[in-house]
DNA sequence: TCTGGGGTCCTAGGACCC
DNA sequence: TCTGGGGTCCTAGGACCC
């Protein structure tokens, strides 16, 4: 049996346990550069505010009901969800972290227990641990799983966990849920199998495989073999290395000017470095793209994205920096108003046992070069980890050109002491 | 009238996830 | 005025190989 635990609101639920005066009130997070909704609590959805909706177009019921609104503090989440992996670490075998607020747990072996009083337990000590609320689904695969979580958190009844034991308990289920709340169904699927008559999960279990097969490709044929109880996406207990790195952001108001998307495009290739070097990985592709709103008029309309190989793979900084700016050079039409620019590098290999990569055959940069460049990279990280990322930076990253728009931010309660100061002086 | 068979690699686009 | 960010996988088609 497999269990998904899932952070009910996760973001919301962060906020929450540093400002208990939020409990019972409509609360939403906001999506970076303050735009969308992307976490909202059970009062902002009763308030029929949507996932993903834009908030300028819901002020008035913003406004309204006084919902408390907060810009995305992505540092205050990750180092949650990691209290919350760890706590869970400790009371299962093996498990797979699948998202920020989700796992898998292997429940084998628990039975003996009772798996119905072992998962409740198993809520109960996240929220003691953490201060955060989940909801547990179980059943003999992935998919089920999911699906069983699903009810755990719609239905109250279940007060946070759903078990789906057997096939009965499974098809039951599945004929309550729409076929496009499905995980694997998106959008798209879910109007072509609504169009040729399959409405629910149970539907989709029962349509021929071969149809299904045809089209739904072999990703749809694996959900369906899931829902009729045969297992086949096993846990992924080490997470794969990464296959790509991105880094990009919407401006808080647009950027027409080259210089200042230079130095967004300086910002975003260091911290792509960053996170390269935090993986292990070097890269040998390095892809920029600056565009226009999508929902700007169609003559000021422009994504534009080239890539570009670089000579010998790196985690160097400065290298990754000087390939995305001569990349930009390329991409860059004047007098567009530019709303997102991004960085993205690729061709990921291990850095360890560099003695291995591929050298260029007419190689511009001795080894002494490349062993400067590890120890300077190295000091980099020693400096900014020590005293805050940007402290020792190289001058094209700056921000006096371009920056985003985040008015409500909540302090990194779990990981800078000076934020928390902060909190004490004030109150 | 008529032009093989068996492959690999790469890329773009689509679909999906959180 | 104002609409997020970061990923993965699959397929089809093109280009290439012998």
């Amino acid at each position: 049996m497999f269990a998904l635990v899932d952070c009910n609101n996760f973001y919301v639920s962060c906020e929450r346990v540093f400002n208990p005066a939020l409990n019972g009130r409509p609360v939403v997070v906001l999506s970076n550069n303050d735009g969308c909704f992307i976490s909202r609590s059970n009062e902002a959805k009763a308030l029929g505010l949507p996932m993903g909706g834009p908030a300028f177009r819901f002020r008035k019921t913003l406004e309204e009901h006084r919902v408390a609104l907060y810009s995305a503090n992505f540092a205050l989440y990750g180092d949650m969800s990691s209290r919350v992996m760890n706590t869970l670490a400790g009371l299962a075998s093996t498990m797979e972290v699948y998202s920020i607020d989700e796992a898998f747990l292997d429940m084998t072996g628990f039975e003996r227990i009772g798996l119905d009083e072992y998962t409740c337990m198993i809520r109960r000590m996240v929220r003691r641990d953490t201060g955060i609320p989940v909801s547990i689904g179980l059943a003999p695969t992935k998919t089920l799983a999911k699906l069983a979580n699903r009810m755990a958190k719609k239905q109250p009844e279940y007060e946070g966990v759903c078990i789906l034991p057997d096939r009965e308990a499974a098809r039951r289920a599945m004929a309550s849920m729409e076929v496009g709340d499905v995980w694997g169904i998106g959008r798209r699927h879910s109007e072509f199998l609504n169009r040729n008559g399959v409405k629910t999960a149970l539907d989709l279990a029962d349509a021929p495989p071969g149809w299904v097969r045809k089209h739904l490709h072999i990703t749809g044929a694996r959900v369906q073999a899931e829902l009729n109880g045969n297992s086949c996406l096993p846990l992924e207990l080490v997470r794969p290395a990464k296959q790509s790195i991105c880094t990009s952001r919407s401006f808080g108001s647009a950027v027409t000017d080259k210089a200042a998307l230079g130095q967004a495009v300086a910002h975003f290739a260091t911290k792509c470095a960053l996170k390269l070097r935090g993986e292990g990985e070097l890269a040998s592709l390095v892809t920029v793209f600056i565009c226009t709103s999508p929902f700007e008029e169609k003559h000021l309309r422009y994504y534009g994205t080239r890539s570009a190989a670089l000579p010998l793979a790196t985690q160097d900084t400065l290298a990754i920096v000087r390939a995305a700016e001569a990349v930009l050079g390329d991409l860059f039409r004047p007098g567009l108003p530019y709303k997102k620019a991004g960085v993205i590098l690729g061709g990921l290999a291990p850095a360890s046992g560099s003695e291995l990569h591929q050298t260029t055959l007419f190689d511009s940069e001795p080894l002494q070069v490349q062993e400067s460049s590890a120890k300077l990279m190295q000091a980099l990280d020693a400096v900014n980890s020590r005293y805050g990322q940007g402290t020792l930076r190289i001058a094209a990253d700056t921000r006096t050109g371009w920056k985003q728009r985040q008015e409500k931010l909540s302090p990194r309660y779990t990981t800078s002491w000076e934020e928390i100061i902060e909190i004490r002086v004030d109150s």
